[in-house]
DNA sequence: CGGCATCCTTAGGGATACTG
DNA sequence: CAGTATCCCTAAGGATGCCG
């Protein structure tokens, strides 16, 4: 193969952050996800509250249970009939730093005017959550220049 | 104003989580901002890392600039002309926590077949970078069921 | 080298209407 | 209530070419 050629066609196919926005990249997706953290899990809610269409909503949510992310349930109040609810798996929980991590990124650097619209907080105590950084042995990482990424054994040659 | 009006016709504007989108949402906009964190600085390495067209990158970087995401700088290698660079500002710096989150996220459940491609590590000791979510009292949280969202006074009613 | 201008094409997404 | 199905339309994005 000509070295030249050797280009990143698809840069995406081999990125774990771009591998991760495939799923949770598109505009509504992480909205949703927000709102399942919030407790939301019906169709129908969803579609109030965020003001999406109903096909995107179906889309989106579809797309999200193929990735396992959200799984559907289907439950029955007595005297109902059944309904189906969407419900965050293990996969999608595990979604829930990134959702906190643009949370408070908006909450300090894009102030909403009207003031603070949504707080997480440890569900023992009542105190804010909050993020950090740090490393396998313990330190904590104060900003990114404490940091460095380093292309892994898997990365394309070539910079 | 009828209560019945008083629908969200732009979600956007209240919540924090849209409101960080609007900024990195777009489908290069993180991948641009990843590479600032491996160091790369110049619209040519960008351009030929990320292979994206270079009027889509022209207006994304235009557009972190102006947000104060990035800023440019220009400088001057002895005996070449002046170039531009693009830096993280603080604010900028300030979204690593997204990008790591994001990272993470994709090594643990969309593990490459090539294998890890970039590493996060701590300058000093050269140990991989962990994030983790806990309350301003300093509890951990494990996960999303420690923690819960509450809407805050900005919120809008209903739901 | 670091862009902006232009053209073109498509995919994303909003609105609306219909169905089990 | 929980979606499908359709239509339309804009904006995002790729390719290409030009300019300081």
């Amino acid at each position: 193969m000509d070295p030249v050629h050797d280009r990143l066609t698809d840069d995406t196919s081999n990125c774990p952050i771009a591998l991760t926005l495939e799923v949770v990249g598109e505009k509504w997706t992480l909205l949703i996800l927000r709102e399942t953290l919030y407790g939301v899990a019906r169709f129908d809610d969803f579609q109030r509250i965020l003001g999406c269409a109903s096909n995107l909503l179906a889309a989106r949510l579809a797309l999200l249970v193929e990735h396992g992310v959200l799984s559907v349930e289907q439950y029955q109040e007595p005297g109902q009939r059944p309904r189906p609810q969407y419900v965050l798996t293990e996969k999608g929980a595990a979604l829930m730093p990134v959702i906190t991590a643009l949370q408070l990124w908006g909450d300090r650097y894009r102030p909403d005017p009207k003031g603070q619209v949504a707080v997480v907080k440890h569900r023992d105590c009542g105190a804010e959550v909050q993020l950090s950084l740090h490393c396998a042995k313990g330190h904590e990482i104060h900003g990114a220049a404490e940091a460095e990424i380093t292309r892994g054994p898997g990365a394309r040659r070539k910079a």
